[in-house]
DNA sequence: AAGGCAGATTGATCTGGGTCAAAGCATGGA
DNA sequence: TCCATGCTTTGACCCAGATCAATCTGCCTT
């Protein structure tokens, strides 16, 4: 059956997601003395350094230096907490979230491996989200009074800041469009072609991976209930477009998602 | 009868809104030669300059050196447009909008005097959405490599503008919430209150004014269809809580919309 | 190895808001 | 002044996705 079949190569052949480096256990240090490095980092071409001039990097190194490690679980930050750094994702997943008085909750995305954390709190100098690690995680800290000095002393960083701030409201305008106007199984297939190209960007395969998030966190992020993603996922499988897992996902059909998130539309 | 009581009172005591001083009506004059000022802009506490001392404003004044002035339902940019500028919405009212190949449409937010329009561009110089004009409105033109120089010699603007952007991040999660958590009634509550304490902000009245978007570019920012717009104002109407008439609206009763912002929530 | 538990799946049923359709209304152009 | 046309309202009906509920699965702990 071909149910089965893909549960056993996914068991075999653990998707690549799985396989990013954690750094060796070794005996306690003191991570603010931990000496980091922007110009060897191997998120370079991904984080904030893109299309820095060697020279430039090596000034970076001076800005992000401490790391700090966030198991699963817990909070990089919360909201109300007063605003210094931003972070930068170095390895693991988080999820940003909206929590309201009345005990709503709005997942308001998930960041990987070279993305930033933590911009939603320059305008107040609080932040006013939740960030919380999805699996134990590392940042690097850059606490952004430096980023501002450094950012006057290099154009390029400079604008390379506004960009990713310019792109964060993009891609939030994206969000809107997802859950303003997609039906449910066209905000799914967009979020697992949106993960799959996140993916192949950091170099992992684009067809399997392993989801971070529970079914509920999926949901509050794409405005569905739980048990409406588990069924698309189920559905997708017996059409044919993926394999799943409980958390382990396999593409089977890219183009046959992209016709998902496009076919059904023109109306809603 | 209530409701015509309200629409005479309406008719007589046009709201604040429309008030907006519109500059008078002279000579056709070369738009790119009409000197504006910041420094004595009665927009200045909502706008850019919002903080900055008198000789930094008279920076400003270099800066903001043309004005546009945009007939209603005419474009400010296009997505795809190439981005040089900002625009700051002088007066009158915008709505920005994204657009999808296969037809589908959604408005990211309205914007009124004193609000920033164009950040999406800077992250790919290239406009992502469209703004509209939906009355006829106008604005101030900032060209970004001159606001980019301007604000390496200002740390105030420099900051001023990362909070701007930072600021927009927050209100688009705010939308995110809106649209992934909450019921119609609760959407539109918080709408009519959004708007509300804007024009109050502006120096208008809270409680009437005139929307200038049609039912379906409210729906289309709620994530609802127009017919449910429609359906929902007259509830609130016959709720006691608001007055409409057409584009004309009266909010009878703030606390009781809280109410219903929250009321109704704790699920979905 | 067992037991507990969080998360996932699946079924049955319900409902908020969508869809379709038919008037009403108001504004602006000739 | 009078259409024309684009917006709005309202009704009747329907359906996608929510809700409620019952397992099932796999992992973590001891």
């Amino acid at each position: 059956m071909l149910n089965l079949t893909v549960n056993n190569r996914l068991k075999k052949n653990p998707p690549a997601v799985v396989a990013v480096p954690v750094r060796p256990m070794t005996a306690p240090v003191n991570l603010a003395h931990l000496k980091t490095a922007c110009s060897s980092c191997n998120l370079r071409e991904l984080c904030l350094p893109v299309g820095l001039s060697n020279e430039q990097l090596e000034s970076l190194d001076d800005l992000v230096y401490t790391r700090r490690k966030i198991k699963r679980g817990e909070g990089l930050f919360r909201s109300g907490d007063g605003f210094q750094s931003l972070y930068a994702v170095r390895s693991g997943f988080f999820k940003t979230r909206l929590a309201t008085t009345d005990g709503r909750d709005q997942v308001t995305g998930f960041q990987m491996a070279g993305e930033l954390l933590g911009i939603d709190g320059i305008g107040t100098d609080q932040h006013t989200c939740d960030a919380v690690a999805l699996e134990d995680s590392e940042v690097c800290v850059i606490p952004y009074a430096r980023l501002d000095e450094l950012s006057r002393k290099f154009d390029v960083l400079h604008h390379h800041f506004h960009k990713v701030m310019s792109r964060e409201i993009v891609r939030d305008h994206g969000v809107m469009l997802l859950l303003g106007s997609m039906r449910a199984e066209e905000r799914l297939a967009t979020f697992l072609l949106n993960l799959s190209q996140r993916f192949t960007a950091r170099g992992f395969s684009a067809s399997e991976f392993i989801l971070r998030m529970t079914r509920e966190e999926i949901g509050s992020f794409l405005g569905l209930k739980l048990e409406t993603v588990s069924r698309l996922f189920s559905r997708f499988q017996e059409d044919g477009l993926i394999a799943v897992q409980q958390k382990h996902i396999r593409i089977v059909d890219i183009p046959g998602l992209k016709q998902v998130m496009v076919r059904s539309g023109g109306h809603c």
